[in-house]
DNA sequence: AGAAAACTACACTGATCAGTGTAGTTATAT
DNA sequence: ATATAACTACACTGATCAGTGTAGTTTTCT
């Protein structure tokens, strides 16, 4: 790896560090350069300015937050198999350092710039399109009976993240382990089945 | 009332609502003073510095959003309506426009000092915990199956949180509708009723 | 009415910080 | 080997901002 590759990934880290521990507002330009044992001025001769290092950074944790978000209905399988593997996947975005150093990172600027923290969400809007699409597809093949699929999509996202994402953000719980991530899926997909089942009435 | 506390009052009016919109650290005491149409030297005759004047207002606000939240269980009236009334409780005080500022205000500054925004969280740390014995409660009579109460009361929260807390929180979302509101709280609750229905095995 | 308390305008300090310019050193590519 | 690209130390500007000091005006209390 060519030095400035070295630098320009140093100074990225560095920057994220600082920021999510900090916010953007209390991290200067020379105690990134610091932390990243680099001058200054090279800094500044990979980003322009403090906004375009922050929207690279942005770039670069959202590029690391790709998953997999397509949930195609599968005749094949269980209905709770596959909402459990929808909301395995679910959780482990919510989880992710990457993703979780995203919010940390834009929620200190969401204030400034609201676009961002809303750009950030876009992961989550597609999870939730695809899951509104998912139940869309067993309600209509009568495995499930979910007259609404897009309110069901956002219970279900919003009952795995006030659960994966929200407490460790707000950093009272340390992030939760592979058991307490398991034990979420489950009860989150049990409420599910028991309300979304096609037996009632 | 006295010049005094109408000074007081606006310049904690005035510094709420710059907080709110643009951040702890970047609205400067000049602007708090200019915004409250008062000297810059009267509010720091008021308050001694920026920090105390942010721990004020974070009293202040809090002191607003003290809700009932006592839920004692009630024989007498039905399980679903009871639920309701609670779901009721719980939105009101999420989407309520004092504990949307406290939340705001306090989030600009939770990287600096977690323990404040964790202070914010004891209202709603309060009203999960009074839940959880009422679902205790209803268990014990063998109205409801609830085998882990405190999971179901987060869980009952969360459902609200993600709808009526943080979408305007946020900013995405206008604050909710009443006939908006009510959707949340029925639907909610018609899924708790479905899980915990004591029919199941 | 008159003293005390509160408010105002304004000028000032000291610190922090984003961003620049420069002259010299190290790494890379041909 | 050498030219070029990248990095470094360092000094600097200009702006912002928390907080203070002062001298004078307005409000309040008795």
């Amino acid at each position: 790896m060519r030095l400035t590759d070295r630098k320009r990934a140093a100074i990225i880290e560095a920057a994220v560090s600082e920021w999510k521990r900090h916010g953007y507002d209390n991290t200067s330009m020379d105690r990134i350069a610091e932390v990243a044992s680099v001058s200054k001025r090279t800094v500044y001769n990979h980003f322009p300015s403090k906004e375009e290092l922050f929207a690279a950074i942005v770039a670069e944790l959202m590029s690391r937050c790709q998953i997999m978000k397509e949930f195609d209905f599968d005749p094949q399988k269980s209905i709770s198999s596959q909402l459990t593997a929808i909301g395995k996947t679910a959780v482990e975005l919510m989880t992710s350092t990457e993703f979780q150093d995203l919010a940390r990172v834009t929620l200190s600027r969401f204030l400034q710039s609201p676009e961002i923290a809303s750009e950030m969400l876009i992961e989550t809007t597609q999870v939730e399109a695809e899951l509104a699409v998912w139940f869309k597809t067993t309600h209509e093949a009568g495995l499930l009976r979910v007259p609404d699929p897009t309110l069901a999509a956002k219970q279900f996202l919003g009952l795995i993240q006030s659960f994966a994402f929200w407490p460790p953000l707000i950093g009272k719980e340390p992030p939760l382990t592979t058991p307490q991530k398991k034990a979420v899926v489950k009860s989150t997909v049990n409420m599910f089945l028991d309300h979304y089942a096609p037996s009632r009435s």
